[in-house]
DNA sequence: GCGTCCAGGTCTACC
DNA sequence: GGTAGACCTGGACGC
């Protein structure tokens, strides 16, 4: 085993990430409650897998043991991997813009306090727009089910467990033999088209993580997928870091409608009340959804 | 155990 | 541009 380091920003806040919503449930991430420990399977673009486990250090930043490498880690590797961890839990976002914005808000002002605000997401494009395609139109525990199935599409690992499996592993496979193994309805021919673009060339979904990239111009990109309607685009949008869009799903509505006196709203409405959040609309709307669970003791 | 209803977003066809 | 109905799975419910 090796263990890494990794510094992080002075308004990170590990656990707060890490529970931002529902993606360190869905493999090849797993967490455990008790000891405040993200774990995750991880392929390395040698081919290798290893299993991360990730805690905060109190002194300096997160720990990161690396299970399964064979022989010493590699300084390539280890880059590969603290860059894959730097990417889940976003550690190069700035969101000292948020906090202010919300500071003195009557209604957000504990966003600051508690340190939130920032989300976790996948390494890769592609598992963050798998993941969110298999939130549609469905509830959360047919999702994990689906990511479970999905998960072990994946290399295994020795120890247990699977690799996030990667687009050319699902184009290899018919549309048919896919959605045999995962059982994701109608969205089965969606992922495996996505798949099959990625592989064919057609998307360079990698690299939508770009600044460059406008939030209108990605949101454009991601409805342009089949199965990815402006929730899914919404929320994809969130995971990379452009929080211009709202996500509005049933979730949302129900949030809404408790700061709302009781009283459900229409989306247009809806998005009346985030207007005045701007750039950051999109993630108040996360944060009203999330606003008791991040609140609890 | 079986049948029916329902929830969850998106797509397509139609107006 | 707006809307109705279909898509698919599995949980809840009634019989």
């Amino acid at each position: 085993m090796t263990r890494l380091r990794l510094a992080t920003p002075p308004d990170f806040k590990f656990w707060a990430t890490v529970g931002s919503h529902g993606w360190c449930e869905l493999p090849p991430f797993g967490y455990d409650d008790a000891t405040h420990t993200l774990t995750r399977i991880q392929q390395l673009s040698d081919g290798q897998i290893v299993y991360l486990t990730i805690n905060e250090n109190q002194m300096d930043g997160l720990s990161i043991h690396v299970e399964g490498a064979k022989g010493k880690l590699k300084t390539r590797q280890a880059d590969e991997i603290r860059e894959a961890v730097r990417r889940c839990l976003n550690l190069d976002q700035d969101i000292s813009v948020f906090h202010g914005l919300v500071r003195d808000h009557p209604r957000y002002g504990w966003i600051e306090r508690l340190g939130v605000g920032r989300m976790l997401s996948s390494p890769t494009v592609w598992e963050d727009l798998v993941k969110t395609l298999l939130t549609t139109n469905t509830t959360w525990n047919m999702t994990v089910q689906m990511c479970r199935r999905l998960a072990t599409l994946g290399d295994s690992y020795p120890g247990g467990g699977h690799a996030f499996p990667t687009p050319e592993r699902l184009a290899a496979m018919s549309a048919d033999e896919l959605n045999s193994q995962v059982r994701a309805g109608y969205r089965g021919a969606y992922l495996h088209e996505l798949a099959a673009r990625v592989v064919n060339g057609e998307l360079d979904i990698e690299s939508w993580r770009s600044r460059e990239l406008s939030g209108t111009e990605l949101f454009k990109r991601v409805k342009a997928l089949k199965g990815f309607g402006d929730y899914a685009a919404g929320s994809v949008l969130k995971l990379l870091g452009h929080f211009d869009r709202l996500a509005t799903d049933s979730e949302c509505r129900e949030a809404y409608k408790k700061i709302n006196g009781g009283l459900p709203g229409t989306d247009k409405e809806i998005a009346a009340y985030y207007d005045p959040f701007g750039q950051w609309r999109g993630l108040v709307q996360w944060m009203d959804v999330m606003a008791d669970y991040l609140q609890s003791p």
